[in-house]
DNA sequence: AACTCTATGTCGGTA
DNA sequence: TACCGACGTAGAGTT
């Protein structure tokens, strides 16, 4: 939705982010800062942007960073005085509050964008795949047996050979891994081992529990953070390079 | 400007940020990201911003941050396909890009926005305790005779003896000062200049109007832009103080 | 809530 | 260009 510059109607627009709207105005403002730090920008053209957290940014036309901002959580208020728009944030722990006063409206925008803010960076899934398409990740030269390995205690996620002929044994969780996974690692490195196979257990997760990381240590399994393979999946994804 | 969504004037308008434009998009868009790190978001409702230096910014409708960016310097390219606005920001070093595309428009801004990108950090009572601590700022030398000493004009913020025994008053301002901080330090300055003392003034503040700034020189004032001032926290000194 | 660590950090400085 | 430090860092995860 847009519409025309109109002081009262701008500063109505502007309250609408406690419905989940998102306001955008562009016109002439100066704007006061105080808080962490404090500063004052004269009058000049700009955009402020209110989103439904409280989020408030005022962007000038360079740079990545808003020339002032208040972050999520903040509360804004906005009126009108002597034909002024003025919008106050506020904003306690720590308490800060940036004033803006427009003496002139340009553009005004009021619409609803996606709340998403997902980033799709790895799922179990992804993990697993990764794993197979680069084993070397885990260990230099090792080689692929296989993945999802039914066992008498469950399906192993990878199943890997080492260079000098053991088993790596994988378990892969793409949440914080608790005794629980560390418990299950266990059952498939006795189940291999048991085999009279000489058998190492990684277990790949984001992070480790405490008690989960005694039992790992304890056990002699590898913990390898999943973070570290989105660090490497930049190298390996070349999916969506298109020409400019 | 506000103009109706059309695919092909998207497009024109967003390569106008090489004229100077900050051009806005609100509509239905993927992104596709791959540099430092990768992610691909679905389609869904977003704002792009695209700025003069080649900023590009993607924003959903919670968070301060962006859910995808490019930073300055970047370079970026639009066009149509099949009726749907395809725009790509590529930079080199490190290489990254971002492909975003659109399969509905809502809303289209295109502007010019301000470029100061000034920032003024530091309360007025910060300004006096660093001046406080390190009188050397002002002048090389200059001892500290006190803060907020009253005159029958009100409090002078600081005043210091200089070397050559001379005295330098100070007026402190966190905003822009206009004519009434100058006369102000002018009243200042009188006062001690009718005791038979030799009195330099000094203004220190993020900016000056451009009548203070005549003022200021017809009475040889001195100016000290309390931007560079903060910084000379670390660096040294002589060099921020600007005569007009 | 406080603390710690990461980030496509960004941004400004200097060598 | 690369390294170094500051930032109103923001934001996520852990204690």
């Amino acid at each position: 939705m847009v519409s025309k510059p109109n002081c009262a109607r701008a500063a109505k627009n502007i309250l609408m982010y406690r419905q989940g709207y998102v306001c955008v105005i562009v016109g002439i403002c100066s704007i006061e800062y105080k808080g962490r730090a404090a500063s004052y920008a004269d009058f000049a053209a700009r955009m402020l942007i209110v989103k439904p957290d409280g989020t408030l940014l005022i962007h000038e036309s360079s740079k990545r960073e808003p020339l002032n901002w208040q972050p999520p959580g903040s509360r804004i208020d906005a009126f009108c005085e002597n034909n002024k728009l003025i919008v106050i944030s506020k904003r306690y722990s720590p308490p800060e509050t940036i004033v803006v006063e427009f003496n002139s409206l340009d553009t005004l925008i009021l619409c609803k964008l996606a709340s998403t803010y997902l980033r799709v960076l790895g799922t179990e899934e992804d993990l697993v795949k990764l794993i197979i398409s680069n084993p070397s990740i885990i260990e230099s030269g090792a080689e692929v047996i296989g993945k999802d390995i039914p066992t008498p205690m469950g399906k192993v996620d990878v199943v890997l050979r080492a260079k000098d002929g053991s088993l790596i044994v994988i378990e892969v969780k793409n949440e914080r891994a608790g005794i629980s996974a560390v418990a299950q690692l266990k059952r498939y490195v006795e189940h291999y081992g048991s085999m009279g196979v000489k058998v190492q257990g990684v277990l790949v997760a984001p992070s480790l529990s405490e008690e989960a990381k005694r039992l790992l240590h304890r056990e002699g399994f590898k913990f390898i953070s999943a973070r570290e393979f989105s660090k490497a999946k930049r190298a390996s994804l070349d999916m969506f390079i298109k020409k400019f």
